[in-house]
DNA sequence: AAACCCGGCAACCGCGATGCA
DNA sequence: TTGCATCGCGGTTGCCGGGTT
């Protein structure tokens, strides 16, 4: 015999989570971490299987996960990730600390592939499209032929980034180097960069005053707090003693180093606790994490 | 104001890989 | 070694909110 099957699927709800399946979950995630799934719905008295659990914490209870629209430097990864990697979301998440692979497919759906295919760039093939009409532009402007040098980072130039055992296997949509690179060098389709990389401006980022960072300090954390964090492993998880000066537009630059406990990760977290108005799905807040109230 | 349309995203489904008994 | 449960991934669906007519 083999293990026991993860759930029956009788009686077990479907559908959106509510805030007191939520809550349920965070607190039994935060004080026993992850570890068998299939049992975390029982124990944590959830009427969801395991994977729904796993699915819910991973894409939207995690507490290193960043929120919000992927900045230009993400998008740049994501479309020279996905050329070089096809379709393999997990594989392109792993590049991007705080982003899941959910989040980067529902991106390149419903964002990115516009983009591209408006100038002509066949999203799957990260080729031009043969029928593709090349917007010639009579003023280009500077910057953005600067930026065209940096469409497609050179991923395999990044520390972080961790080339695939099995590369030589490359998916169908893949190719060799950077198509879109390629296309840019060989002028084949530089005009219509200038239009691509206005679109690619990430005007929709706030942009935090670096006086409105909060840095919990890590004395101030509880054990179980400090085990949890552990327990997640997270990637690139830095406390920088030097965060309260860094303004977090850095972090726009350096995507790669975010930290755990930025902006985004507390307000994120401050939705999950009152239940009165807002977002219903609210349960803990900073200060909750702060304090090792769970 | 109501109906309709559309885009974005959370969640589900199915399958392959992995690992346990 | 084999069978099966679990995990993780990618594709797809369906709901919801905002915009348009």
């Amino acid at each position: 015999m083999g293990r026991q099957p993860c759930c029956d699927k009788v009686g077990l709800k479907k559908g959106p989570w509510s805030a007191e399946e939520d809550k349920k979950l965070i607190n039994f995630i935060l004080t026993n971490g992850q570890f068998c799934w299939r049992t975390v719905p029982k124990l944590a008295g959830l009427l969801r299987c395991g994977k729904s659990c796993r699915l819910r914490w991973t894409n939207y209870l995690r507490p290193d996960l960043k929120r919000g629209l992927l900045s230009e430097d993400e998008e740049k990864m994501v479309i020279d990730l996905h050329a070089q990697l096809g379709n393999r979301w997990s594989k392109i998440a792993s590049n991007l600390p705080g982003r899941t692979d959910n989040e980067i497919k529902n991106h390149w759906n419903t964002h990115i592939k516009k983009k591209l295919k408006k100038i002509g760039i066949d999203p799957v093939t990260h080729k031009p499209l043969p029928n593709a009409v090349v917007q010639t532009q009579t003023q280009p402007h500077q910057p953005c032929q600067e930026q065209h040098q940096k469409l497609c980072l050179p991923v395999n130039q990044d520390p972080k980034f961790e080339p695939e055992s099995d590369h030589d296997k490359e998916p169908e949509t893949s190719f060799e180097s950077s198509t879109l690179t390629e296309a840019i060098e060989d002028k084949t389709i530089t005009p219509s960069f200038d239009s691509i990389m206005d679109e690619f401006c990430i005007d929709k980022v706030p942009i935090i005053e670096s006086n409105k960072i909060l840095v919990p300090h890590a004395s101030s954390t509880s054990s179980k707090s400090s085990n949890f964090i552990e327990d997640l492993l997270l990637p690139d998880f830095e406390l920088s003693p030097n965060n309260e000066n860094n303004n977090i537009n850095s972090n726009v630059n350096n995507n790669r180093s975010m930290a755990l406990w930025d902006d985004d990760f507390i307000n994120g977290w401050d939705f999950l606790v009152n239940d009165d108005g807002g977002d219903p799905r609210i349960i803990m807040d900073s200060k909750s994490w702060n304090y090792g109230l769970f």
